[in-house]
DNA sequence: CTGCACGCCTGCCCGC
DNA sequence: TGCGGGCAGGCGTGCA
C-alpha cells in the first residue's frame, strides 16, 4: 500500500474538496473489496456532510454529520482520484462530464459541489467500513495499532521499552503495526539506512543510544516524504492525479547493486528477503 | 505471547 | 508474439 506519507498526501488532497461538503450520492460498483462493504453503505453515506478527514496510521477516517465515520484503507494499490466539473463558456456555469468508469473503479462519491471522488483499486486489498465516530479508535482495524510515528507517544523511551526482550530482526519489528503504526517496507528500509542499522540486527541487542537514534530518523524520513507528495511506484497517485516524487530520494529501496549513498562508503546495496519481503540495505555501513 | 509462511488479487516485467 | 514465473507499497489467519 501506500504507506503513511502516501496516505497523508491523499488525505491532504481530498480535504479541500470533501470537508464541509455533502455526499450527494455514493455508487458502490461491487459488493466488496477485501471484505464486504457494510450493510446499506450507499444509503448511509448519501446526504451526509463530511465534517473532516483524519488519518490514523495508513487509514483515512471520514467523519460524517450522522455521527458515523467512514474508514478507508488503500491496501497495496488503492487510489482516490478527484474529478472536478469543468467550467463552461458561460462563467460560473459548470458542467460535469461524467467520465466512463474505468477498470477497477469500485466506489464513486459524488459531492454536492459536483466533484467526484473515485476509489480505484486493482488488487482489492483495500477496505471500507462504517462505524460510530466515537467508537472508531476501537474498530478492529484500528484497535491494536501502536503509536503514530509522528506523534508524541513515539519517543526514545517508548522504543527502547518496545525493543527490549524482543528477539526479532529490527526490520520486522518496525513493520509490526502494533509497535509503531504507519511504516511499511519502503520507509523501514530507508530509516534503517539513515540510522546505519542492519535490518538483520535483533532489536534486543541494540544499545539504547542506537535505538534512540531511530526516533528522529523515522520522523525525518516520513516528513520529507510527505513534503514530496509521497512516493510514486506502479500504482500510487496523489488525489489530484499527480505523481509524488520521493522515490527519487530513495537511498536503498529498489537500488540493488547500486552504490551506497553514505558519504565515503564504497558499498553496494544488497537485497535480501525477510519474512517474505524484500529488504534493501548496505552491508558495509549498516551494522 | 512471538515469529513466520501463506493467502488474498491483479498487473507488469523479464526470460525463454 | 506468447507464456510462465517472480515480483509488488498490506494485513489477517493459522500454525509451530
Amino acid at each position: 500500500m501506500p504507506e503513511l506519507p502516501e496516505v497523508e498526501t491523499v488525505r491532504r488532497g481530498l480535504a479541500p474538496v470533501m470537508e464541509g461538503q455533502v455526499i450527494a450520492r455514493a455508487e458502490i460498483r461491487r459488493p466488496n473489496l477485501r471484505w464486504p462493504f457494510p450493510d446499506g453503505m450507499a444509503q448511509r453515506l448519501a446526504g451526509q456532510r463530511v465534517l473532516r478527514l483524519r488519518r490514523r496510521s495508513k487509514y483515512i477516517l471520514c467523519d460524517l454529520g450522522s455521527g458515523e465515520t467512514l474508514i478507508i484503507h488503500l491496501g497495496m494499490s488503492g487510489r482516490m482520484l478527484i474529478h472536478t466539473p469543468e467550467e463552461t463558456s458561460t462563467p460560473g456555469v459548470f458542467q460535469h462530464i461524467h467520465p466512463a468508469p474505468e477498470k477497477h473503479d469500485h466506489v464513486i462519491f459524488e459531492m454536492d459541489n459536483g466533484v467526484r471522488i473515485v476509489f480505484n483499486d486493482a488488487r482489492r486489498f483495500g477496505a471500507m467500513d462504517l462505524c460510530l465516530t466515537d467508537q472508531a479508535e476501537f474498530h478492529k482495524m484500528l484497535a491494536s495499532l501502536g503509536p503514530e510515528p509522528l506523534g508524541n507517544a513515539f519517543d526514545e523511551a517508548y522504543l527502547i521499552a518496545a525493543f527490549k526482550n524482543r528477539g526479532s530482526p529490527i526490520k520486522s519489528a518496525l513493520l509490526d503495526q502494533k509497535l509503531v503504526a504507519g511504516l511499511g517496507n519502503i520507509y523501514v528500509c530507508e530509516a534503517l539506512w539513515r540510522a546505519h542499522i542492519s535490518p538483520e540486527a535483533k532489536t534486543k541487542t541494540l544499545s539504547a543510544k542506537r535505538t534512540s537514534s531511530l526516533v528522529p530518523v523515522i520522523r525525518d524520513v516520513l516528513l520529507e516524504a510527505i513534503e514530496s507528495g509521497g512516493s510514486s511506484l506502479k500504482d500510487y497517485r496523489q488525489a489530484d492525479g499527480e505523481l509524488g516524487y520521493f522515490q527519487h530520494s530513495f537511498a536503498v529501496y529498489g537500488r540493488e547493486g547500486e552504490p551506497c549513498r553514505t558519504l565515503d562508503c564504497k558499498g553496494k546495496i544488497s537485497r535480501i528477503v525477510q519474512s517474505g519481503r524484500s529488504t534493501f540495505f548496505c552491508r558495509r555501513c549498516q551494522r
